[in-house]
RNA sequence: GGGCGACUAGCUCAAUGGUAGAGCAGCAGACUCUUAAUCUGGUGGUUCGGGGUUCGAGCCCCCGGUCGCCCA
């Protein structure tokens, strides 16, 4: 019986060991250059090596990474070494490699192989087919792979082990390694944004005894020592604004939260939400800082350019709308801003102005929604679901939606002058929601009634009804000065910036359903 | 939750209901300039799991699993 590739690398395992080779050396290997630089080096003006050439200089180069590709040609081996930067190939002549201290030609060609780690030391060349490469004279093993690395060429292509696998994924496609590096890139553009725009980054509870802050179910887990059950935060809102009402003005939480519920291309129940509080600002100013947060982002990715693409569709991220007329103080250019009513009626004719509750729910359904009792109790409700259901998935260019209806933003204030609504927006782009935000409610009385009005629609039957937080109203009493949130999904930001279809591919880990042996169901 | 689709060698993929295959990787060998190296030879399978129909099932039917896409 033949053996595995797999039996096959953990006996060369055995083998160089045998032969005096630790195969998982303790040591640091202290490189000269990532291959980058090896590449820059010889790019220099008087660096440049013509084909067939060694470095007349002779000059010591020691890089390290990883084995991808392995060509043997009798007495001469060449090897493509890839780091986190870029890749180079060794070159490794049999005259010309020292096999100790190091490991021999004999056993780079028989006990090496694609995906081992290993550190090279010689001078650079120009082979003479033209490849800039480095001459070896000394190689060392760094870290034996014992599994098959992924083809060359295909890479790795299943959707289902790119994501249990990651680290695959990782290793074997350039464009899954990218995307994470600009991902991290985003996320680093953000917090430098909010850091020099004076917030402070602050951490909150994950474990929470009482969840809010967003309309979701939790994940309930127990702590052994107080003997209670705990919830995995669905949102950082409450406590940053408690963090308000302590007198940091400016404040931002970059971190995971959690909502048990199903998964899909634009949901992971876990996720990265970024939430923002600016006091003494309004829905306006918080919804320019969310602008802004966008736009630094996007250049973190795409520098000047603001037209991106996503999945085909053009997106145009350039801020060319004047409202300061329509809405005193809201000044600068910004993105479209509709308000919900007026979304709605451009879209479906309906005018929530002047419709009943009745006529509404008529309208509505005449339109084919299928409104649940929930749905039918006010005029609100009913925008809300028409909105929601039909005019959302509508806005493809950035489109600000503000002043919600009361009964859906429990957190949110008052709207100034119409009476039943609230200063909040949302923000869509190719007819997802990104953003979130709003002048903070902040009258204590006014915040108990709308958590009593939750607690009245979770009676109803709402599982997503937002609890009683009496911590959070005792914090409002202490007072907090008038200011706006907001919160952006970080991972669809993610997605829009790397034009990534699926949540779980700007995810490195994301959550999937363990294997079940099949045979036992 | 519903619908559709996928699952075959380590990887990427073939295979009218009739002997399970190719390329790459791996293995043995050749080769002093390759780069998806090349050449020669051989190895490699619980066709996702279970059951059924059939003379015969990777393929058809049923149950289950995982994943993907769409819908709610």
């Amino acid at each position: 019986m033949t053996q595995s590739e797999a039996e096959v690398r953990s006996q060369k395992v055995e083998q160089l060991r045998s032969q005096g080779i630790e195969p998982y050396p303790s040591e640091s290997y202290q490189r000269s250059h990532t291959t980058q630089q090896v590449r820059e080096l010889f790019s220099q003006p008087g660096k440049e090596l013509n084909n067939g050439v060694t470095d007349p200089e002779e000059l010591s180069i020691r890089v390290c990474g990883r084995i991808t590709s392995k060509r043997d040609s009798g007495s001469i081996i060449f090897i493509d070494l890839k780091d986190a930067t870029d890749r180079i190939q060794l070159k490794i002549e049999k005259k010309l490699v020292k096999g100790d201290p190091g490991i021999a030609f004999k056993q780079i060609e028989k006990l090496l192989d694609v995906g081992d780690f290993v550190g090279a030391e010689g001078i650079g060349c120009r082979t003479n087919r033209g490849e800039l490469s480095i001459q070896v004279r000394e190689l060392k093993l760094l870290s034996k792979a014992t599994i098959p690395f992924p083809d060359a060429y295909y890479g790795v292509n299943d959707p289902e082990t790119c994501r249990r696998h990651r680290e695959m994924d990782l290793a074997g496609n350039p464009e899954s390694f990218n995307r994470f590096v600009l991902r991290s890139r985003i996320v680093q553009s953000i917090r430098s944004y909010l850091c020099d725009a004076g917030f402070y980054e602050i951490e909150t509870p994950v474990l929470q005894a009482i969840y809010g802050g967003a309309a979701a179910r939790p994940f309930i887990t127990h702590h052994n020592a107080l003997d209670v059950d705990l919830y995995l935060r669905i949102a950082t809102e409450l406590f940053l604004k408690r963090a308000v009402c302590g007198g940091f003005e400016r404040v931002f939480e970059l971190g995971r939260v959690f909502r048990n519920e199903g998964v899909d291309s634009t949901h992971n129940p876990e996720f990265t939400s970024l939430e923002v509080y600016q006091s003494y600002a309004d829905y306006f100013d918080i919804l320019g800082v969310v602008e802004d947060v966008i736009c630094f982002a996007a250049a973190a990715v795409f520098g000047d350019k603001k037209q991106i693409e996503y999945q085909g569709q053009l997106i145009n991220l350039d801020r060319q709308y004047d409202y300061s007329e329509k809405y005193a103080g809201f000044s600068g250019k910004h993105w479209q801003v509709k308000t919900m009513v007026e979304a709605v009626k451009d879209e479906t004719k309906l005018d929530f102005d002047v419709l009943e509750l009745g006529d509404a729910i008529a309208a509505a359904e005449k339109l084919g929604l299928h409104l649940a009792n929930l749905d039918k109790q006010s005029l609100g409700y009913v925008l809300y679901a028409v909105f929601d259901r039909l005019v959302a998935s509508t806005l493809i260019q950035p489109t600000f939606i503000i002043d919600f209806p009361v009964e859906v933003s429990p957190l949110a204030k008052g709207h100034r002058s119409k009476p039943g609504f609230v200063e909040r927006f949302e923000l869509f782009i190719n007819g997802t929601e990104y953003s979130n935000g709003f002048s903070e409610l902040n009258d204590p009385k006014e915040q108990r009634k709308r958590f009593e009005e939750q607690l009245a629609q979770k009676n109803a039957g709402d599982d997503e009804a937002h609890p009683m937080d009496e911590d959070f109203i005792e914090a409002l009493s202490l007072g907090m000065p008038n200011c706006a949130g907001m919160g952006i999904g970080v991972d669809r930001l993610v997605m829009l910036l790397t034009n990534t279809q699926s949540i779980r591919d700007v995810v490195m880990f994301p959550t999937m359903r363990p294997i079940k042996d099949g045979s036992n169901p």
